[in-house]
DNA sequence: TATATATTCAACCATCCGGTTGACCATCGC
DNA sequence: GCGATGGTCAACCGGATGGTTGAATATATA
């Protein structure tokens, strides 16, 4: 059982708040179209570079998205693992039948542990 | 009565804005197993009543839970419909599988045949 | 009626958040 | 090398957030 000690902060914390911005997740949306580099991102917005960059980095924070630089271009690309640990997460309350939690943490440990799946180390 | 005014807010926002608190989260996780009265819902916390009394405002302001006041007793229950918006939303990306509760059922089935073994992945 | 219980209200505080602006690197093309 | 382009950094601002405490309100109960 994963103990959250008051030191660590949970994941779905970060992935959460990064989500409860319309401008950032306008900003994933777009990214499902396609990749884009940092001024693309920032150029149908109405606010500034800058303040597009805090967003992605906070993005990329909360894994929603990887940046790779390459050449003065930082490039963007979506990140789906960390919106899929979410969503589980989020699934366990579809259902008005009462849910084994436990089982279902150790299930989720399992899952993400799964060399299968794609994984990025946050 | 919900008048959508340019200035309204997506319920997205107040949604995963209130699933991003760690408390908030393990309310909703209480609530899972049953309905309960407000000072419940506190107990297990070393926080103030009316911190939680707040929290609760917020749940139910994203409409993730329900209160009702049933003479001094505030009940809350949880409102599921709220989350399968979010929900909805991430799984509109389409870029990883929806969540395999099969593969939950079938680790559900496992672990009650053999509680002690520790399970290979699939 | 008096008292205890359940919950909220109000004021306050520290911190975080989303935004700005201007300065500051880094890199590309010439 | 030089200027233009891509992006971040740093300081700042206003407002939201999460917490506190103490008073207030409403309902049960003795």
């Amino acid at each position: 059982m994963p103990v959250n000690t008051a030191a660590m902060t949970d994941p779905l914390d970060t992935i959460f708040a990064a989500l409860a911005d319309p401008t950032r997740r306008a900003i994933l949306a777009m990214l499902l179209e396609d990749d884009m580099a940092v001024t693309d991102v920032a150029h149908p917005f109405a606010i500034s570079l800058a303040a597009i960059s805090k967003h992605l980095v906070l993005l990329a924070g909360a894994g929603l998205i990887a940046q790779e630089k390459r050449g003065r271009v930082k490039w963007c690309k979506l990140e789906p693992d960390a919106m899929r640990v979410a969503t589980v997460w989020m699934q366990s309350f579809g259902q008005f039948e009462p849910v084994d939690l436990d089982a279902f943490e150790r299930f989720l440990a399992l899952e993400l542990a799964d060399p299968d799946l794609p994984h990025s180390p946050v």
